[in-house]
DNA sequence: GTTCCGATTCCCT
DNA sequence: GGGAATCGGAACC
């Protein structure tokens, strides 16, 4: 598979209101390949973004202003975000929108659909291919995403991180919309953020798990759900 | 300095 | 379907 031949998307792809670019990147390819070179690059197909507004948004990592982790969000659009999470996890997060906005697209899930076995070995504890990338921690580590990447231009033609320009599928795919995953309160479910977006009937999306307090050290039990999300859900 | 908690995954039941 | 693992950022004292 030939990803150098295919250049990235513009600035100005993400330097539009977040919910257009989410929707956008569905069916669309991002590629890493720490060398640049093609040998050791990993390609997967977005199949489930979810979006994140700037400062007046209590799920984004942004709601608390700018710190020192979030400035990158602050920044420039077309630039990677990718943050630590539960001590284990790295996810990626592509910032959109016009300089200053601070809103972002976090990368759920997607397809790979090149760079098969560097992905296979990334990820020994999936047991299926539509496993690799199903999960935004997943994604993250099946194309080797680290905190290496933070910050990282996405738009530069050598840049080891991209999304790769061109029609985003060859079919018009059906976007489905839903609450966001694992943000409480207001930010998730039934919150004014029914930002989450996914194709409608791919394999790879990952499952939805309800949003609930995590158990303290010695608390009560969770009463966490996970459901497959459905086509019943919003049409976008 | 200390504590709390998270945009999760995996393994075991 | 439940629970453990694990650590950095941000808040708080």
């Amino acid at each position: 598979m030939d990803f150098r031949s295919t250049p990235p998307v513009s600035r100005a792809f993400f330097g539009r209101p977040v919910l257009e670019v989410a929707r956008d990147l569905l069916g669309r390819v991002v590629v890493h390949s720490p060398t640049g070179e093609d040998d050791d690059a990993v390609a997967v197909r977005l199949t489930e973004v979810e979006a994140y507004a700037g400062p007046g948004d209590p799920g984004s990592h942004a709601a608390r202003g700018r710190t020192p982790r979030t400035a990158v969000m602050f920044g420039p659009p077309g630039h990677a975000y990718v943050y630590f999470s539960y001590g284990m996890h790295w996810c990626a997060n592509l910032v959109c929108g016009p300089e200053g906005t601070a809103s972002a697209v976090l990368l759920r899930a997607g397809e790979v659909v090149g760079g098969l076995d560097l992905a296979r070995s990334r990820r020994p504890a999936a047991r299926r291919d539509v496993d690799l990338a199903r999960g935004p921690a997943r994604l993250a580590s099946a194309l080797g995403l680290d905190k290496a990447q933070d910050g990282a231009d996405l738009c530069a033609p050598t840049s080891a991180l991209r999304v790769l320009d061109g029609p985003a599928s060859s079919s018009s795919p059906e976007v489905l919309t839903g609450p966001r995953v694992g943000v409480s309160g207001e930010g998730g479910d039934g919150g004014r953020y029914p930002w989450r977006l996914w194709l409608a009937g791919e394999p790879t999306v990952s499952a939805y798990r309800v949003a609930a307090p995590r158990r303290r050290r010695a608390g009560s039990p969770t009463t966490s759900t996970t459901t497959r999300p459905t086509d019943e859900e919003s049409a976008l």
